[in-house]
DNA sequence: CTAGGGTTAG
C-alpha cells in the first residue's frame, strides 16, 4: 500500500486495531499506534476508541491509561471503551472512577457499566446502577437487560429474579431469544428448576445456547437424567452441541459420579462431533474423577493432558485430595498450584492443615509466616437470603446483623431440636488451632445456619429456605440441613459455590455425594 | 454508512 503511494486513510486504521486487539497482538499495536501518533491522526476519535479498545486485551490497560490521559477532550465513546476496559481486566473500581466523570452518560456507558459490575461477580452494585439509570430517564436496550438479568443470576434471590421477569416482559423483551436464554440461566441460578422449564417450554425458537442452559441447569441441579435426556432431545432437532454444551453435560456426569458416562461422552466429543476437548473439559474430568476418589486417574489425566494444567485443573485435583483425605498427592498438589499463583488462599490453608495433621509444626509456621508475609487470608464463609425484598449477607460467627441476638437464640433452640434427630456437631471440618469447645462454636456459628434461622424467623411458615453460600458447603452444615428439613418440615434449598442442595425430609437430592 | 455495552462455561 505504501509502496503504491497510496496514503492510508484513518478508517483502515480502525480496522488493523480492531484486528489487533482480537489477535491480542500488542506490539503490531504499538507499531499501528506509533504510525498514528506520527502521522497527527491521534485526534481522531474513531482512533483514539480503536487504541483504547485495543488496549486491554493484550494485557496492557496501563498504556491505554497513559493515552487517556493525553486526552484533553474526553470523547463519551473513548470513556466507555475505559469503563469495559477496565470492567475486563477485574479492576471495577478504576472503571467506576471513569464512569463517575463522565457527564451526558448515554444507554451504552450505563451498560458497560452494569456489565462491569456483573462480571466482576457484584450483581448488587450492577442491580443498583440500573435502578440508577432509569431514574436519569434512560431506558434499557436489549444488551442492557441480557447485562441485568445476568446479574440477578448471579445475585441468586428469587425473588428479585421473578421480578425482572416481568419488568422484562412489560418491556416488550420477552420474546427475545437471547433475553429467554438468559432468563434459563437465570432461574437456574436463582435455584428455580420449575422456572427454567416453564420459560423454556414457552420459547418458540430455541437455538444451541437454550439447549446448552437447560442442560447446565440439570447438572447444577444434580438432575443427570435430565440432562442426558436433553443432550439427546437437542441431537434429534438437529441441534450442534458445542463445546459448552460438553462442559455442561460432562459436569452434569461429575455431579452424580457417572465416571463410564463421562468417559464415553468425553471421547464422543472427538470421535462424533470433532470438538477437540479444551483445558475446560480436562477440568470436567478431573473433578468427575476427583470427586469419586479415583485419584490415580485423575493424576493421570492431569499429566498426560495435552495442555499445561492451570490453576483450575490443580485446584480440581487438590479439592478432590482434601474431600478424600489423600494427604500426600493433594500436597504435591498444592504445591504445583502455588507454582502457578504463589498468592492462592486455598493452598496456603490446605497445605497449613495437612502439616498439622502430620505434626510438621516446623512446616505449618513455614506456610503460615509466608500467609502473613504476604498478607493472605482465607476466604470468610458467606451467606445469603433474601427475605422481604431484601438480601441479607451473614459471615461465619456474623453479629452485624440487626436482629442478631434474635438469631442465636434461634440457633440454640434449632440446635437443641436437632439433637432429638441425633445431630452431633462434626468438628472435624474445622482445622484451625481451637480446643473442642471453640471449635463446636466456631461450628455452629458457620455463615450457613445463621441464614437459616432467620428464615425461620421471618419467613413465611412452612415455606422454602433458600440459601447461597460463596464455599463449597461443609460436612456439618450439610448434615445439619437434611435434619433441618424433616425436623421442621421445611424445604431448604442451598447453592454452593458449585452446585445445589435441595434438602427434603432428611435428605438431599445430591445423594451426599458433592 | 466505518468508535463504546451482550445471553450459555470453573
Amino acid at each position: 500500500m505504501k509502496s503504491s503511494n497510496v496514503e492510508p486513510d484513518e478508517r483502515v486504521f480502525t480496522t488493523i486495531l480492531s484486528a489487533r486487539a482480537r489477535l491480542r497482538n500488542l506490539d503490531a499495536g504499538k507499531v499501528v499506534h506509533e504510525f498514528i501518533s506520527e502521522n497527527d491522526i491521534l485526534s481522531n476519535s474513531y482512533l483514539q476508541s480503536a487504541l483504547i479498545n485495543m488496549y486491554p486485551g493484550c494485557g496492557a490497560m496501563d498504556v491505554a491509561q497513559s493515552l487517556y490521559d493525553t486526552f484533553t477532550q474526553k470523547n463519551l465513546v473513548v470513556s466507555t471503551a475505559m469503563v469495559s476496559g477496565y470492567s475486563k481486566i477485574g479492576n471495577i473500581e478504576a472503571a467506576r472512577s471513569i464512569f463517575d466523570q463522565m457527564v451526558d452518560k448515554d444507554l451504552v456507558c450505563w451498560s458497560a457499566m452494569i456489565s462491569g459490575y456483573a462480571e466482576s461477580d457484584k450483581p448488587q452494585e450492577a442491580l443498583k446502577i440500573f435502578l440508577e439509570m432509569q431514574q436519569s430517564g434512560i431506558k434499557p436496550d436489549l444488551v442492557t437487560v441480557l447485562s441485568v438479568i445476568s446479574a440477578c443470576a448471579r445475585l441468586g434471590a428469587l425473588d428479585r429474579a421473578k421480578e425482572l421477569h416481568i419488568f422484562v416482559d412489560d418491556n416488550g423483551f420477552g420474546k427475545a431469544l437471547p433475553v429467554n436464554n438468559a432468563l434459563i440461566d437465570m432461574y437456574a441460578k436463582c435455584g428455580s428448576l420449575e422456572g427454567t422449564k416453564e420459560v423454556f417450554g414457552r420459547m418458540h425458537n430455541t437455538n444451541v445456547i437454550s439447549w446448552t442452559s437447560m442442560i447446565s441447569a440439570f447438572a447444577i441441579h444434580g438432575d443427570v437424567d435430565n440432562a442426558l435426556n436433553h443432550f439427546q432431545q437437542m441431537k434429534c432437532e438437529n441441534v450442534e452441541p458445542n463445546w459448552v454444551t460438553f462442559v455442561g453435560i460432562l459436569n452434569a456426569c461429575s455431579h452424580a459420579g457417572l465416571i463410564e458416562a463421562g468417559r464415553k461422552i468425553f471421547a464422543s466429543m472427538v470421535d462424533e462431533y470433532s470438538i477437540t476437548p479444551q483445558l475446560e473439559h480436562h477440568g470436567c474430568m478431573v473433578d468427575l474423577y476427583g470427586c469419586a476418589n479415583c485419584l490415580r486417574d485423575a493424576l493421570e489425566l492431569v499429566e498426560t493432558m495435552p495442555m499445561a494444567p492451570n490453576v483450575i485443573i490443580w485446584g480440581s485435583l487438590m479439592a478432590a485430595c482434601r474431600i478424600h483425605g489423600e494427604l500426600e498427592l493433594g500436597e504435591f498438589a498444592a504445591k504445583r498450584l502455588l507454582e502457578l499463583d504463589p498468592d492462592h488462599d486455598g493452598a496456603h490453608v490446605f497445605l497449613s492443615n495437612i502439616y498439622a495433621r502430620e505434626r510438621r509444626w516446623e512446616n505449618v509456621g513455614e506456610v503460615r509466616k509466608s500467609m502473613k508475609h504476604k498478607g493472605i487470608s482465607k476466604e470468610r464463609g458467606l451467606s445469603k437470603i433474601e427475605m422481604d425484598n431484601e438480601v441479607h449477607e451473614f459471615l461465619t460467627a456474623d453479629r452485624a446483623h440487626k436482629q442478631a441476638d434474635e438469631i442465636y437464640t434461634k440457633l440454640n433452640e434449632v440446635v437443641d431440636k436437632l439433637k432429638d434427630e441425633h445431630y452431633a456437631p462434626n468438628t472435624s471440618c474445622i482445622l484451625v488451632d481451637l480446643d473442642e469447645d471453640e471449635k463446636r462454636d466456631a461450628l455452629l456459628w458457620h455463615s450457613n445456619k445463621l441464614p437459616f434461622c432467620y428464615g425461620l424467623i421471618r419467613g413465611e411458615k412452612g415455606s422454602c429456605i433458600r440459601i447461597i453460600k460463596n464455599l463449597r458447603i461443609c460436612e456439618d452444615c450439610h448434615n445439619f440441613m437434611k435434619l433441618a428439613s424433616k425436623a421442621f418440615d421445611r424445604e431448604i434449598i442451598v447453592r454452593d459455590r458449585t452446585r445445589f442442595h435441595h434438602c427434603r425430609g432428611g435428605s438431599c437430592s445430591c445423594k451426599d455425594y458433592w
